[in-house]
RNA sequence: GCCCGGGUGGCGGAAUUGGUAGACGCAGCAGACUCAAAAUCUGCCGUUCGCAAGGAUGUGCUGGUUCGAUUCCAGUCCCGGGCACCA
């Protein structure tokens, strides 16, 4: 009896299929455990090998958790709304509802080969109404929404609205507009339309006028990463920002609570310290400044710049403003003067992505007002510029420039001469900027003589006290853009009356997203929903909106629609939710780590406000994990270059070269064209000899024979590690039909050889870049389950190295894990005679054995350390298989120890011991086995191999008593003959003794 | 540019708290079994000097702390991820 995996896989999948082996229940009496993988969205490639990394990892702890007696919820779904399959629907006509139908399909196939316990029962797909529905109610919630600074909780909008009604909003400051400042009387006295754009600035979720990349040429709005320099990636059409009005969701106001969250959670704190870059907390303050504008243009009101800055104890060194080209008052004070050089520079920033706005430190730009603002403490006149590294969407949208204290700053006044007030004294060099807190102010009026750090309380004292500035704590976080000119999302279930946005009723919802044949965008640049009059005129009167959600919509709330998937009269259930709670462990990967982690993370908080759960922190521990990378592989081919003139010269020549049979060269050869050793012609005479083809245009061409060397990427399942198949190769298409190839011993294969039957190999090049078709170096999860079968791709895939860490495949390897499941098949099963355990006792040095490997994989699973868990398993079966050991006492327990990394030939065996055994065994499935117990007594070892170093370096090793103290060992290690030679008849200066580590003798 | 992560043999990686650098596996080399191949098994395997014993050197680079540094500190170079409409 052999190892059959693939009868073993296919025999226990459908087994497990058929019992509802991984059904899970929302009523047990066990203590749950909820692992999540992050939402995978179906494309259109399918699954290659590095995706089911994080979910391998995801189901070997689910499984382990199981064996530990919990009630796992281990569930899976796709987050099938999104831009490729529209994109994709654009290109070839398909219905994004049809594709991605499809997609999820084969990814199902995919997964469920590789052998994962997910409750498919539970499965939930973004794109499916049952489910958007609940991501349009929530929407509702948070657009019935506002947040109350006092209570910091997420708040009912008719509340609001009673208070408005009593007292005005005096105590409720307006997140949206903080100028608007009403009594209740005023309140009472508004219209509707007044009432209600009132409280969209208080919303959650609430509309605005936003900035868009529209491209005219392609007609749509395009992504950041779609803009490059300018212009469209595709295309290279010109990129204009655009106002629309566009949802967003009131993030801000949940900035404290997320950043306080961070604390409750077990999350890298290189993952919490990305977190907190983004939401970005400072404080400092406002100040406002006057202006003095030189210009013929009257003015209705005294212009003033008000600035944010954390740095107030640096106001006396403000050498110059700078406001962000968007910022309003730039029409009202540019002189007339600079009109011409503002108007040229606004036009210059309109073409710039914000990303490039911000990374572009070489070039510097800008331009001035001509405006000043006026230093309330000395009277000085500053002037104001504008430059594109200032956003209008951070802090007021201005700064002061404070050139001795910031880079950008000094490398602006530099650039256009402005010149520079030094507050700080020897601190800064004039050569650079020095953003120190804790120099002695210099220059600096009332606050000289003062440590920065000491100034910045004091300033702004003085600041409040004037009336010209106040203390504020900032944000870089912005407000979440929560619509999208696309088709393929959730429709927002708004209906637009008078201007006024009413939501529907519960009862409508969901509102289904239409079908279309066509995806250009609207008249005025909206989705493709625009363009369907019929759909937009809703029933009862009115406009739809015809926006759809973003990506992030259906992503920020799935892990609670896995609790209680099919429910249709709430999201989820509060008894489901009370129970399962938070994801245990979340694994997926960093690339996630501002956007959709902090959005979840604000929706479980808004949830959580509204009294729909019981917790406001949706995932207690994180785990993430690394990519795969392909392996590529190249070849080389030489092929005869030709210049202008000679295509001219001989009739019929360029046609002759085309013809020319495509030589390869291994690899070998490329590198001694590039190191200068070989000529790369000679190597093309020496090649050609085997084509009639290639000797023709040497004849015809001579000496003015040119030659290139060109480096292609070949697939890699025509490569096994660096060997090309060349028989492979060459059937695989025309081009390569008749190509000649150098082998790397020198021999030339040309068509009608058999690869096979030549003695020498086509060695390739090789790069580990990114796994993606165009380079092809796609490895598909299905061929390997096929060649080596599950059990082994898990193995192998948690062998490659640590979860978190990005590593490139590499299919050779695979075969010491294949090995591996043999020789462990091998204690058990002998090809011949069947089962071959033993009843026999096991004896102390197979204990010893087996309780080591427990410890080890047990500790290495709890903490994610994967790899170094199946080495464990490996140094276990070459260690058992030298003791030549089958004890069932033995084997037994170490079954269910693997039985998380490869379940299905644990399953084999497990049952293959039950029908063996007299006695019945604890689980019907070895999936209910329980985790064997690690028992200490059996690793006791009462001495130890110390490694004895002279000066560091180790130089002997001596066996000695683990009870030994420092004297004893002292007077042990002097008598060992290296030491002695080492020491020289000289005594050491000093001996270190770690107990149980090592000793090292000081000469 | 800013934020985060990573650099250890030919390759993937190990070394869990500052204590024997290279576990485990791949590739390679030598051998056993075999008519042969596959499978399996045994041995060797960082670099360098040496017949050997043994020595020197070695964790991106430059310094520092320490009896002892892959591990801690400072600086620096290179690679990967994110930067708000890819998901």
């Amino acid at each position: 009896m052999e190892y059959n995996f693939r009868d073993i896989e296919k025999k226990w999948q459908q087994y497990w299929k058929e019992s509802n082996a991984y059904k899970v229940s929302n009523n047990s009496t066990k203590p749950k455990f909820y692992v999540l993988d992050m939402f995978p969205y179906p494309s259109g490639a399918g699954l290659h090998v590095g995706h089911p990394l994080g979910y391998i990892a995801s189901d070997i702890y689910a499984r382990f958790k199981r064996l530990k007696g919990f009630n796992v919820l281990h569930p899976m779904g796709f987050d099938s709304f999104g831009l490729p399959a529209e994109q994709y629907a654009m290109e070839t006509g398909q219905h994004p509802a049809v594709t991605t139908e499809k997609n999820i399909r084969r990814y199902h196939e995919q997964l469920d080969n590789i052998g994962f316990c997910y409750d498919w029962s539970r499965e939930v797909k973004t794109s499916d109404p049952s489910y958007y529905k609940w991501t349009q109610w929530i929407f509702l919630q948070l657009f019935d929404t506002w947040y109350n600074r006092h209570s910091q909780k997420a708040e009912r909008i008719p509340n609001l609205v009673s208070i408005f009604e009593q007292e005005g909003n005096a105590n409720h400051y307006c997140p949206g507009n903080e100028r608007l400042i009403f009594t209740a009387q005023d309140w009472i006295n508004y219209d509707e339309k007044s009432k209600e754009d009132i409280l969209m600035h208080y919303r959650i979720a609430y509309s605005a006028f936003g900035e868009v990349n529209w491209c005219e040429a392609l007609g749509t709005v395009l992504a950041n990463d779609e803009v490059v320099n300018g212009v469209s990636e595709r295309g290279g059409h010109p990129v204009v920002k655009k106002k629309m009005r566009q949802w967003y969701l009131r993030i801000t106001e949940y900035a404290d609570r997320l950043l306080q969250g961070l604390e409750q959670v077990d999350f890298s704190e290189s993952m919490k310290d990305m977190q907190r870059n983004w939401i970005g907390k400072s404080q400092g303050a406002e100040i406002t400044f006057h202006l003095t504008i030189k210009q013929q243009k009257e003015l209705t009101d005294e212009p003033t710049l008000t600035v944010y800055t954390t740095r107030p104890d640096t106001i006396f060194g403000v050498d110059f403003m700078v406001l962000a080209p968007e910022h309003e008052l730039v029409a009202k004070i540019t002189s007339d003067e600079q009109k011409a050089e503002i108007d040229k520079y606004l036009e210059y920033v309109k073409s710039r992505s914000e990303r490039e706005r911000l990374a572009e430190v070489k070039q510097i730009t800008g331009a001035f007002t001509g405006a000043y603002a006026i230093n309330p403490f000395n009277g000085r006149e500053i002037p104001v510029w504008i430059s594109e590294y200032v956003l209008a969407g951070y802090g007021t949208g201005a700064i002061m420039a404070v050139p001795c204290g910031d880079q950008r700053d000094y490398a602006f006044a530099k650039y256009f001469n402005i010149p520079i007030t030094n507050i700080i004294g020897d601190a800064y060099n004039g050569d650079e900027a020095n953003p120190t807190k804790d120099a002695i102010l210099q220059n600096s009026g009332f606050i000289d003589g003062m440590v920065m750090r000491n100034a910045i309380g004091v300033v702004i004292d003085e600041l409040e006290k004037m009336g010209i500035g106040k203390r504020k704590v900032n944000y870089k976080m912005r407000d979440a853009g929560f619509s999208r000119q696309r088709y393929w999302g959730e429709p927002f279930p708004i209906v637009y009356k008078g201007g006024i946005a009413f939501p529907l009723n519960e009862n409508q919802l969901p509102l289904e997203l239409p079908y279309v044949d066509t995806y250009s965008a609207g008249p005025e640049g909206e989705g493709p929903l625009a363009n369907l009059a019929d759909w937009i005129a809703a029933p009862g009167g009115g406009t739809r909106e015809t926006n759809t959600m973003p990506g992030y919509a259906g992503s920020s709330w799935y892990f609670l629609r896995y609790m209680d998937p099919n429910n249709d009269k709430v999201f989820v259930d509060r008894k489901a939710a009370d129970y399962w709670g938070q994801v245990d462990l979340y694994i997926g990967g960093t690339e996630h780590a501002v956007g959709h982690l902090l959005y979840s993370r604000m929706w479980t908080k808004a949830l959580y406000d509204l009294g729909f759960i019981c917790f406001d922190e949706p995932y207690k521990k994180l785990v993430n994990q690394g990519m795969i990378q392909g392996a590529s592989r190249f070849i080389y081919r030489i092929t005869p270059n030709l210049s202008g003139e000679q295509q001219f010269e001989t009739p019929g020549t360029t046609n002759k070269v085309l013809e020319a049979h495509p030589l390869y060269i291994s690899k070998s050869y490329r590198d001694k064209i590039v190191a200068g050793e070989i000529n790369i012609k000679d190597l093309f005479y020496k090649i050609s000899a085997f084509s009639k083809n290639n000797l023709e245009i040497i004849e015809l061409l001579g000496e003015r024979l040119e030659c290139k060397l060109n480096e292609l990427h070949v697939d890699v399942s025509f490569v096994d590690g660096v060997e090309l198949h060349v028989d492979s190769l060459r059937n695989s298409r025309p081009e390569y039909e008749n190509a000649l190839f150098l082998l790397e011993d020198g021999k030339v294969i040309s068509q009608g050889v058999d690869f096979d039957e030549v003695n020498d190999k086509y060695i390739c090049g090789a790069e580990t870049e990114k796994m993606s078709k165009s380079k092809y170096n796609v490895v598909n999860p299905d061929e390997i389950v096929e060649r080596f079968g599950a059990d082994t791709f898990r193995m192998y895939e948690m062998f490659l190295g640590p979860v978190e860490q990005s590593k490139p495949w590499d299919t050779k390897g695979i075969e010491g894990v294949h090995r591996f499941l043999r020789k462990f098949w091998r204690l058990y099963v002998d090809e011949l005679k069947g089962l071959i355990l033993t009843n026999d006792a096991a004896t102390p040095a197979e204990l010893k054995v087996l309780h080591r490997a427990i410890k080890k994989i047990e500790d290495d699973t709890e903490r994610f350390s994967f790899n170094t868990a199946v080495s464990a398993f490996m140094v276990c079966v070459n260690e058992l298989n030298d003791l030549k050991c089958h004890k069932r006492e033995v084997l037994e327990p170490l079954v269910i120890l693997l039985a998380p990394y490869a379940p299905h030939i644990s399953e084999e065996l497990y049952q293959l011991l039950q029908a063996s055994s007299t006695e019945k065994l604890e689980a019907s499935s070895v999936l209910d086995a329980a985790f064997p117990k690690y028992e200490e007594k059996y690793l006791v070892e009462s001495s130890k191999e110390y490694p004895i170093s002279i000066n560091g370096k180790v130089r002997a090793n001596m066996n000695i008593s683990l009870d030994a103290m420092q004297p004893e060992v002292e007077q042990i290690v002097l008598q060992n003959e290296i030491v002695q030679k080492w020491l020289d008849g000289k005594p050491p200066k000093k001996i270190i003794f770690v107990k149980g580590k090592m000793i090292n003798v000081v000469i």
